[in-house]
DNA sequence: ATTTACATGTAAGACGTTACATGATTCT
DNA sequence: AGAATCATGTAACGTCTTACATGTAAAT
């Protein structure tokens, strides 16, 4: 029941109204940790309300409420955080296609690793840079674990997919772009 | 669909059978990037089969039915991996709970902290073991790609945790278990 | 006025997990 | 003889995606 977690957690962080999480999903947790739509999204802060876990805290325009997490939803929250769960669930379509690598050609692989290498690269270079200009706004250090650790798994993807593009190509380097050398 | 495509991926690196298939997904796919339990392995194989990306090639004891890729799954499984999917599917718990640590007090991030450090040294260490003795035993580049990418991943994450750890005190190291100093 | 963004909700169907169910072969 | 492993299959239930459905408030 991770969705249940991932809603209380970004709770955890401010009070959000549904539509206010889904928006946070699509930021913050879509592309590396989870996420949900506004389908599922609307029925847990129900179900949250209804466990005592979550409660509506505001009510806006166009009928918005705004939930807050409660006592007992953090103090369930810190238990599932901190629960060593060895049979965690991932899934990830992005590194199933890189573990399939080696069932293409090697012209197919390199073209793939030429790609993955690029992409992460300026990934990694977004990141960086909303790290550097969040730690110049002085943002607590806490704040800023995630996306750091984003941000390396990035780099550590782009500098994989050189490592493996120079296996492949024992003669060429991964960055000839010139005709000499 | 990205169950059909890990199924005609790890078929793609050799023939298989359903129950050779279920620990493929244990041992290769699950920590990293797909997972599924039999009762989703034997439908789709009956799928491939019915589709013909994939044929029954040997009948062993027990009913066993190993299957193997057709060339019309050769090319759906290339076309797959190759597609930039701009929008894949990842869902990690694991990392969820990382990102929620914000969540934490400090003495609860610590604790969580330290175990994933500690963690993700001994995956470290045992992945890398199984590489350097692939690589003795003169095993091609390729089918180490994705197991080195699964090493640097959790490098990456042991770095992280002892950076983060520091951050959190910025006196005490990581290690410091002796009381001098 | 019109468009865009805000805001919530339900339903159908696809996908995934857990439990139920059965039996053969190999190892000790 | 008994236990462990191999081997396949279906059913019920839970989760997730896509599509359907509606309406308000703000910006141009």
């Amino acid at each position: 029941m991770s969705l249940r977690h991932a809603v209380l957690g970004l709770l955890a962080e401010e009070p959000a109204s549904g539509y206010d999480l889904g928006r946070k999903f699509e930021r913050n947790l879509r592309r590396y940790a989870w996420h949900a739509q506004h389908s599922q999204i609307y029925p847990e802060l129900s179900r949250l309300a209804a466990d005592g876990l979550a409660t509506v805290v505001e009510e806006g325009p166009r009928g918005r409420r705004t939930y807050a997490i409660t006592a007992a939803g953090r103090v369930e929250l810190r238990r599932w955080v901190l629960d060593p769960d060895d049979d965690p669930v991932v899934r990830n379509e992005h590194t199933l296609r890189l573990f399939l690598l080696s069932t293409l050609d090697t012209e197919d692989a390199r073209q793939m690793l030429r790609r993955q290498a690029e992409g992460s690269r300026v990934e990694y270079e977004s990141l960086r840079a909303r790290i550097d200009e969040a730690t110049r706004q002085a943002a607590p250090p806490v704040a800023l674990f995630a996306a750091e650790l984003g941000a390396r798994y990035f780099l550590t993807l782009h500098e994989w997919a050189n490592w493996a593009l120079e296996r492949l190509d024992p003669d060429a380097g991964p960055d000839r772009n010139a005709s000499a050398g």
